[in-house]
DNA sequence: AAAATATCTATACAGTGTAAAGATACCGAC
DNA sequence: GTCGGTATCTTTACACTGTATAGATATTTT
C-alpha cells in the first residue's frame, strides 16, 4: 500500500499526514506544498489530484487536528476511573486541563483547528454535532447526574464552559494572559457552577 | 505631509494604514506586500526603509486593530450615561457586546490582532497593561462599588469574563457556535456573577 | 555650496501555488 | 490474456510572492 512506484499507493493520507506533521513544526502560514510533496519524494502537481487546491488540504489537515484533540480529551478522561461525585469533578476539570494542554503543547494544530479554515456554519444545533461538543455534554451530564451541577443551569453552561476554557486557551497561547490563568480559571468556573466542596 | 514627489512624507503610517485596510477586506494571509505598495504608488522595496519585513508590517497592522478594538468599546461605554446599579450592569455588558460585535463586523482584524502576530508576553501582570485590560477592570470595579459583585471574587472574575467573552467571540466568529451564544453568555456570565436581577 | 544621509526605484533571484500537457501504471471488458 | 480507458503521477511553464542589492534622488547637515 505504500510501495515506491510511479503510483505512490496511498498519496491522499500520506498528503495529509505528511501536512499535518509539517503544520506542526512550523505553522500552517509557512507550509509549503512542495516540501510536503518533496518530503514524499513526489512531484509538487500530484497533491492536485487528491485535493483541489492547497487550502483543501491544510483544512482536512485541520480536522485532522480536531480530532487529535478530542482523542487526547477521550484519553485525559479515560485515566480517571473515580466514580462518583469525586470522579465527575475530577473529569469535569480534566477535561479543562487537556483542552488547554493541547494548545500549548501544539499550538500551530490548535491555531489551524480553530482558525479561519475548518468553519464549521452552524455547529451547535447540527445534526452530527463535533466529537468535542459531545465529550462535554456527556461530562456536564454526569455533574448534573452526581447532583453537582443544577439541571435548569445545564443548557447555559455548554456554552459557558466551552467559551471560558477555549478563550483562556487562546489567551495563554498568544500571550494574552499567563499560564496559571488556566487552573484560576477552572476554579472560577467549579465555583461558580456551585461545584466548590464536598 | 503626503505630496507625491519621490520622497513620499510620510510613507511609514501611509503603510500601516494601507496594511490595515488591506487585511481588512481579505485577511493577513492574503495581503501582499506589493499590493500595499501599489495602492500607494511606491516601488515594492520602499517599505523596507521603514519595516524590517512583511511580517513586522502585519504586526504593526494588528496593534492598530487591537487599538480599534479598545475605542470601540470606549465608544460603546460612552453611549450609556446611566449612573448606579443600572448603568453598572449596563456597561458590563456594552463591554461583552462590543468585544464579539468587533470579532463579527472585522472578522480579518480581530484574526490578526489575536492571532500568532502580536503576541505579548505576559501580559496580566506587564507593567504596561493593554488598553482593553484596563477597559475590563474598570467595568469589573464598578461593579464591585455598587455592591453587585463580591470583592472576593473580583480577581478571578478578570479571568473568568474576559476568556469566556474573548472564547464565545472566536468560537462564534469561527462557525463552532451559533451568534446567539454571545447573549446566552451573557446571561449565564451575570447569573454566576450574582449579577441578576436588583 | 558641498558632503552625508535618508528615502525611494530598478533589477534580479529564489521560492510559491497551480494550470496544461505528456508519461506511466492500473483495471475492467472483451 | 490483450486491449482500451482511466486514474495517477511527472514535466514544464507561468504569474506572483518576499526581499536582497545597487543605483537614483531628495533632504539634511556641515
Amino acid at each position: 500500500m505504500s510501495k515506491p512506484g510511479y503510483h505512490h499507493g496511498d498519496l491522499e493520507s500520506a498528503l495529509l499526514q505528511g501536512a499535518v506533521n509539517r503544520v506542526r513544526l512550523v505553522g500552517a502560514e509557512k507550509v509549503s506544498l512542495r516540501a510536503i510533496a518533496g518530503d514524499l519524494g513526489v512531484s509538487p502537481s500530484a497533491a492536485y489530484h487528491h485535493f483541489p487546491d492547497k487550502d483543501a488540504l491544510l483544512t482536512a489537515a485541520g480536522f485532522a487536528a480536531i480530532d487529535k484533540l478530542a482523542d487526547q480529551q477521550e484519553l485525559a478522561l479515560s485515566m480517571i476511573s473515580v466514580i462518583g461525585v469525586h470522579g465527575a469533578l475530577a473529569r469535569f476539570r480534566a477535561l479543562g486541563r487537556s483542552y488547554v494542554d493541547f494548545a500549548l503543547n501544539e499550538p500551530h494544530l490548535f491555531r489551524l483547528a480553530f482558525g479561519e479554515h475548518c468553519v464549521i456554519p452552524d455547529a451547535i444545533d447540527s445534526e452530527a454535532p463535533t466529537r468535542a461538543w459531545t465529550i462535554l455534554t456527556a461530562a456536564l451530564d454526569e455533574l448534573v447526574n452526581e447532583g453537582l451541577l443544577k439541571f435548569e443551569f445545564r443548557q447555559k453552561s455548554e456554552i459557558l464552559v466551552w467559551s471560558a476554557v477555549h478563550g483562556v486557551a487562546t489567551l495563554i497561547l498568544e500571550g494574552k494572559l499567563p499560564p496559571e490563568a488556566a487552573d484560576d480559571l477552572f476554579d472560577s468556573l467549579a465555583h461558580m457552577l456551585g461545584l466548590d466542596h464536598e
